[in-house]
DNA sequence: GTAGGGTTAG
């Protein structure tokens, strides 16, 4: 859909807002399309090869296709070094082969090397297509590069709604939450229809601000272009209430859904611990079970928390029985808290269970340890624990060694418990 | 043809 005088101007004041901090996923590995037949690729290097072909005046495609198999083969260096002659030559580079170096620096997270893209890319050509904008897009925004997806967003000649997805995802992303919301409102203005990509990004705004009433705004919306009953745009509906503080809110939406996922659960069982809601939070785990909904890593850390929270040492029990029935108590997350519960219901002796059955530990892992030994008076053990640490090659961090300086100075005052 | 949403501790 492109830009136009004839767009509708519809809904909302573009100048409404404020800002929030999401998380960022990684990359996928690219994937190409290879409409183009490909180029078979001789034993001989890149620049022999490319004179090669260059030679052949015939047919002045072929560099390009070349320059795309080796996008498609992951090889980014080569690919440059052949960019490079190219541009020497003064070869134009074609779209396919512009994406496929794109979307490669983007997967290699190569920002340097994509900048060197765009800047060769944008000497060619004063605007953008809407494939090749989209691109860059993605890349800039996965780098952080606000100014350059900016700039890339006003060089493109068409946009769609992916573009326009991309762009405030990337500003949500770096916590520009007035500017995202600013562009969802202006998306609208030049008559984009949201889909359902968007409306996660822009209730994730509202929900860290926290601000309920945008959110209750872009609810609005969601009704309005009809994604109610899709299961993903409820999900972050019901997670923007829970930020906002509003239970009966999500809890509102999670008793409607028709369609209810995993995360539809783990949203809302942990928006009642978020909120102080542990006992209903763990009667809608136990509900989960009966709906025949297998928990997942996210699930149990925070049901395992819960556990403490309640100060309820009969449930954490059985939910580490749980865990180590269905395998996750291999995870180390869930094992840090395992740690944890037991240390802070004194249960010290399992907490070290848990600990010296780990297979993976981290910083936490240990610190968890020995400020569950500093808790239950054993500075001895809690100093010992650190060296061990230390020996094993792992860095102590502010939390450590506030618990080490803590076990000492009871050591001092108090003496250990098992001497 | 690409992206978004649930947990994030000691």
């Amino acid at each position: 859909m492109a830009l136009s005088a004839n767009t509708p101007r519809t809904l909302i004041n573009p100048n409404l807002i404020n800002p929030i901090r999401i998380k960022i996923r990684n990359p996928k590995p690219p994937s190409f399309s290879n409409k183009r037949k490909p180029l078979q690729i001789s034993s001989a290097q890149p620049q022999q090869q490319l004179s090669l072909l260059l030679n052949n005046s015939l047919n002045r495609k072929t560099p390009n296709s070349h320059l795309h198999l080796l996008c498609i083969n992951a090889k980014l260096q080569e690919a440059l070094k052949y960019l490079e002659s190219m541009q020497q030559l003064q070869i134009p580079l074609d779209e396919d082969a512009a994406i496929a170096m794109v979307r490669l620096c983007e997967w290699k997270r190569a920002f340097e090397e994509g900048s060197k893209v765009y800047f060769y890319i944008s000497n060619l050509s004063n605007s953008l297509s809407l494939r090749l904008g989209n691109a860059l897009l993605g890349m800039f925004v996965r780098f952080g590069k606000l100014g350059d997806a900016w700039y890339v967003f006003g060089k493109m000649l068409e946009r769609d709604v992916f573009s326009w997805n991309v762009l405030i995802s990337g500003y949500a992303k770096k916590g520009f939450f007035d500017e995202a919301l600013c562009l969802y409102h202006r998306m609208l203005w030049v008559g984009f229809k949201p889909d359902v990509y968007t409306f996660p990004c822009v209730l994730r705004t509202c929900g860290a601000v926290p601000n309920l009433e945008r959110g209750k705004e872009i609810h609005v919306h969601v009704i309005r272009f009809g994604f109610e009953a899709d299961v993903d745009v409820v999900n972050a509906l019901m997670t923007m209430y829970v930020k906002c503080g509003d239970l009966p809110g999500a809890r509102l939406l999670f008793d409607k859904m028709s369609r209810i996922d995993r995360i539809s659960w783990n949203a809302i069982i942990s928006g009642y611990f978020e909120n102080g809601e542990c006992l209903e939070g763990i009667r809608l785990f136990f509900k989960m079970r009966e709906h025949r909904f297998d928990p997942d890593l996210m699930t149990m850390t925070s049901v395992i928390s819960a556990c403490e929270s309640l100060g309820d040492e009969r449930l954490g029990r059985e939910i580490h029985g749980y865990v180590v029935i269905t395998g996750m108590s291999a995870d180390v997350w869930v094992c840090n808290s395992l740690i944890q519960i037991y240390s802070s219901f004194g249960c010290w002796e399992t907490a070290e269970k848990v600990f010296d059955k780990m297979e993976w530990r981290d910083v936490v892992s240990w610190t968890a340890m020995i400020s569950g030994y500093e808790n239950n008076e054993f500075p001895d053990k809690a100093v010992d624990t650190y060296r061990m640490m230390e020996e094993q090659g792992f860095m102590p961090d502010e939390v450590t060694l506030a618990s080490v300086l803590s076990a000492y100075a009871w050591k001092a005052r108090y003496g250990d418990k098992a001497s």
